[in-house]
DNA sequence: ACAACTTATGGTTTGTATGACTACAAGTAT
DNA sequence: ATACTTGTAGTCATACAAACCATAAGTTGT
């Protein structure tokens, strides 16, 4: 049975996600905390084997789930971690991938079979993870902040409706640098990527802001006359 | 003897180059010929397998030495490849990596073992290769026009010493559009990345134009200050 | 009802990069 | 000497961004 199994998956490869969500201002990351084997109760990034048949997008894509339960989300390859003492037990390369998901649409996160407990942390505080963890956390962190200067994936982290400051907050967290609020309404909007609802914030005790979402099919158009987004 | 030496390299990992060149205006690739197997006389491109004692950023140095005469260039990689059915014999994934050469430095490639030819092709004219080769170039371009955006890694297909407009058909060819010279010319000066040498190109039927070279010392002093390279 | 406060949102001003273009310099070829 | 080619310098109008200021639209407290 366990024998059976074990041919199935690939023996030297494993996929590794970092998950991003963006809660209150701040930037965080999913962790699992491992329920067995020589990580018992140490933390690290979601992670497993690849089956014979499957591709690594579908791999990452199908562990997200197992291990989570989140599925359809913004889900990227960062590259292959291949030194040679990455994983202590045997040789192993891993392909590592990063998320973004809307927190908020994802509440009861339970752990999978191989997990004791899983949480959100936030990327500033992360310290020590298991293998090179930290290190792919770090170049998906890298890869983001590249990315989000050059398309419209920010959104992704976002509830469908938000305003015109959360989505500048988020920019701030991710890149790490204060933004000024009308030049930031202003350069946004020039590029007719969101659409305005007839909706504003609630349960605020100062001025509601209006709710934007964002134009998927918008941007597509842009896209296909040459537009290009820079941040 | 042959069993021994399976036993050290990993059976389910190989390695892929792109090795770009620059060539009378012309953005071209190295294609090997396989000397035999199921590939035998087809082109793809240089890869081969990895040791289990090396990562794969030290196998794609060793397998482009190994396989060209090529060391000490630009490389860097582009991320793994993993549909199940892209090799036909047996589950195997691949790292691919993208190189970028001065091509004048090396002049007498000659094929490795497994290679019956070594040659240069002009990219906008690479049709059909082995397995998905065709589809890690265009990984491969896609990837070399995003980053020649950001950061100065042109100077790495041109000689030490070039002409601004040769850097400027460079990046016309990979980019794909023209550009104004005097516009371009005033732009990359007022980086401060190059250095204007006392030496102007010779053997030119016109005027001789100044020659340059880029400076990379400068270069990360200005990342230090937070320069923003972008074109 | 009014003031104090907070955030949203709209403008203004100024400096600068860029694109389009003109002009001239410095060579070569005939 | 003239035509021709490419290099190099400069001009001008425009768009944009950064740094502000100002007002609108609400909430909270008195």
């Amino acid at each position: 049975m366990a024998k059976q199994y074990e041919a199935t998956i690939l023996d030297s490869i494993t996929i590794d996600c970092v998950i991003f969500g963006f809660n209150q201002g701040a930037l965080e990351v999913l962790l699992v905390k491992h329920a067995d084997g020589i990580s018992k109760d140490k933390w690290g990034l979601p992670g497993g084997w690849i089956f014979t048949d499957e591709s690594t997008d579908a791999a990452a894509n199908r562990l997200l789930l197992e291990l989570t339960g989140i599925k359809d989300v913004y889900l990227e390859q960062l590259r292959a971690f291949s030194e040679p003492d990455r994983f202590p037990v045997s040789r192993v390369i891993t392909v590592g991938y990063y998320a973004l998901i809307k927190k908020q649409d994802w509440t009861g996160l339970k752990p999978g079979a191989t997990a004791s407990e899983v949480a959100w942390f936030k990327v500033s505080e992360v310290e020590t993870l298991i293998y090179d963890h930290r290190h792919i956390l770090g170049v998906g962190l890298r890869r983001l902040r590249r990315r989000i200067k050059q398309e419209p994936i920010g959104f992704n982290l976002l509830p469908e409706k938000f305003t015109l400051l959360q989505l500048m907050h988020l920019y701030e967290e991710i890149l790490g640098y204060e933004m000024d609020k009308p030049n930031f309404r202003r350069k946004i909007l020039r590029m007719n990527l969101l659409t305005a609802l007839d909706e504003k914030q609630k349960d605020v005790s100062h001025r509601a802001a209006t709710l934007y979402k964002f134009n998927p099919e918008t941007y597509q158009k842009l896209l296909e006359k040459g537009f290009n987004f820079e941040f």
